[in-house]
Parts: structure tokens; C-alpha cells; sequence
DNA sequence: TTCGAACTAGTCCAAATCGAACTAGTTCGA
DNA sequence: TCGAACTAGTTCGATTTGGACTAGTTCGAA
């Protein structure tokens, strides 16, 4: 009997996140890059492109069912439920991959890092985009926050929230820093 | 006349960051990958065979010249050097380019969201081992912080270093206080 | 002293990911 | 009633990643 203890396979994180959001309830591909955005968007976004494409995978794995809906209002659409054994490969990867490493690029503070090339003036403005940017995203954090916060359905979740939280209040400080830098004529 | 104006090419920013690296001096794409790992490694990190190919097209430009270095000790190489034409490319890359989106994303993070189908003492060992790694970069990062501090040909990349730092440190923290709430038994 | 590990310098390739355009119908507000 | 936004998805090229492979050299430990 081999118990369920088959190998896991190896597939990119990405696969497993639109797996476990999958346990959400039944959805559609267009369904699922709206939850996307309005769940793990923060640390994992895919293209919709992706999107579709995983579901086609994890039909394969039959890992998910695909189910045709037809409308006439709207465009037809398919639909996607996780199987128990997507339940269970779910889970093992959670308890038994090893960690991935993080991934995280930004042109913003390339530009920074070469900030010596620039024009002052084009320099602080960009850092009061980026600025407001990140405060932008966090307000919309700051909205979620009351409605997660005491669920217990989203004690998970709402660590990630946190996480969020604490990064884009240590960007907008981090770029003030860099305002006074600038403004002080102590940089070359 | 044109100026000079011509419109710059549309390149993502890793060629510009390459192509930035290049006014450290003269290299070889092995030596830059080393720049690389040594300087914006905590915000841009391409694999070395997208430096080779960057370089290959900074050469199709114009921006960078190669020159093939033969060697007895070691393999031959090419050394690369960016033109004055590659100089002002910069610039105004750096001056007019609109502002790119930041790219995170967090294997991490995703299991953290689903930690409610994990094994709570898998939870927690990932979770100390993601505060480990955070504690180790960090050590990296405070090594390097007195060599750049106060340096005036540092200034700008000092203000990157700055933002690994705080980054590095909200990450510990974070990861504390998720610690915590694992222990005390409110989580489900 | 000699074996293996790490360093130097790069290539090749498959897989993963992104992003923009395209299709095509519907609803909704000005 | 016109255009914008929403629903639902596909396609394709370009980017990016990571691992395997080549091939020689140096350096430390047994």
C-alpha cells in the first residue's frame, strides 16, 4: 500500500498558490486573478495568462475539475473545484517543500543606486512618486485591515496583512530619509 | 539637427542597470556578476546567463564595446566598456523613463496565507528559518555599512543599503511577532 | 603529493513568467 | 445613444530563471 505517499511533484510555487486559492470555492479563471489581487496580490502576482495556464495543469494533475458553464448574459465560462487529492498534495507541499527564496526587483531603487547620473530635481521626484505610491497601497492595506482583523477565518491571512503593513509604513519612511538627504546639499 | 534626441530604445531596466555597472570600469561578464551580487544584488539579481546576453546586446547598440582578452593561466575572456554613447543613453534613461512597478514576490508569504492547512510546528520551523535567513542578510548588509557610510562617491548606492537595512530588520520583527502569535494558542 | 573542492569564464536550453493585444458580447451611466 | 467598463478568455513574443555542461587552474587538507 503505498499510503498516498507518491512523490509530490515538483511544480513552481505559483501552481500551489492558485491551488490553494481554489479552496476558496468553485471559480473561474476570471473569477480567480480578481481574488488574486484582492488576497496574495502583495507578495504573488501572476499575469491572467498564468492563471488560465495553471488551471489547465492542474486539471492534468487532477488536482482541480473543470466544469462548462453556460451563460447567456454573459460570455460561457469554465469553472474549477480542487479534488481531495489536490487537498492532500496541497498540504504536503505546504509541510514539505523547502523553502523558495524571495524575489524581489526594483527599477526604483536601481535608478537610485545610480542617482549620481541624475538630474536633482528628476531624482526627488521620483522619489515622491514612489513615495506616494507606497502610500497609496497602504491605505488600501490600512482599509482591509478592520475586516480581517478578530476574524479567526483570517488569522492566516491577516499576518500576511501585517507583513504588508510593516513594509509600505518602512518604505514611505525610508523615502523621507531620502528627502531630507537630498534636500540637505550633503550629496555631491 | 537632431540633437541628440533620438527616442531611447525601450529596454527593460535589467540592460540599464548592466549597462550602469559598466561605469564601474572595464569587465568581463564572470567580474560583473560578482559587481552584481556585491552591490544591487538586493534589488536586482539577473542570472548570469541574462548578463551574457545583455552584454551581447549592449555591444549590438552601441552602448558597450568588447574586447577579447587572451589568457594562459585562465580561460580567455571578453571585457566589456561602456561608450560615450552608452553614457548619455543612461542618463536620460535615468532622467526620463517613467517610474516601473516594484516586483515581490514570496513563496514564503503564500504559505504563511495557507497556514491553516500546515502541520503548526512546520509552520513554525519555516517561519524561524525565513527569520534566520532575514538575520544572516542583515549581517551581510551591517558588514557593509561602514565601508559605504560617509564615503562621498557611495552617497547614492549608501541610500540602497539603507533600505536593505530597515527591510531586513521590519522582516525580523515581523517574523517575531508572527512567532509569538503562533505560541500563544489564539490561532485556531 | 595528490585528490577534491572551489575558482575562472563562459554556453546552451527548457521552463516559467510577463505583458500587451485581440476577440466578443453585455451592461450601465452620462 | 455612445463610449466606457465589465465579463471571459486566448495568443504570442519577449523576458527571466535555473540548471547542466565544458574546460582549465589553483589551493588546501589528508
Amino acid at each position: 500500500m503505498a499510503k498516498g505517499r507518491e512523490a509530490l511533484p515538483k511544480l513552481p510555487a505559483g501552481t500551489w498558490a492558485i491551488l490553494g486559492l481554489l479552496t476558496f470555492g468553485e471559480q473561474s479563471g476570471y473569477d480567480l486573478k480578481k481574488l488574486v489581487d484582492a488576497s496574495v496580490g502583495h507578495f504573488f502576482s501572476p499575469a491572467k495568462s498564468q492563471i488560465y495556464s495553471e488551471l489547465r495543469r492542474l486539471v492534468q494533475l487532477r488536482y482541480a475539475r473543470e466544469r462548462e458553464i453556460a451563460q447567456t448574459d454573459r460570455p460561457d465560462k469554465r469553472n474549477y473545484t480542487i479534488t481531495p487529492a489536490g487537498e492532500t498534495a496541497l498540504r504536503r507541499w505546504l509541510d514539505e517543500s523547502p523553502l523558495e527564496e524571495d524575489s524581489f526587483k526594483s527599477p526604483f531603487l536601481v535608478k537610485v543606486f545610480f542617482g549620481r547620473y541624475m538630474d536633482r530635481d528628476r531624482l526627488i521626484e521620483q522619489v515622491r512618486e514612489y513615495r506616494d505610491r507606497s502610500a497609496a497601497e497602504l491605505a488600501e492595506l490600512e482599509a482591509l485591515e478592520p475586516t480581517l482583523r478578530g476574524q479567526p477565518f483570517a488569522a492566516f491571512p491577516y499576518l500576511t496583512l501585517r507583513a504588508g503593513l510593516s513594509s509600505c509604513r518602512h518604505s514611505i519612511r525610508w523615502c523621507d530619509e531620502v528627502l531630507r538627504a537630498l534636500q540637505e546639499e550633503v550629496m555631491t
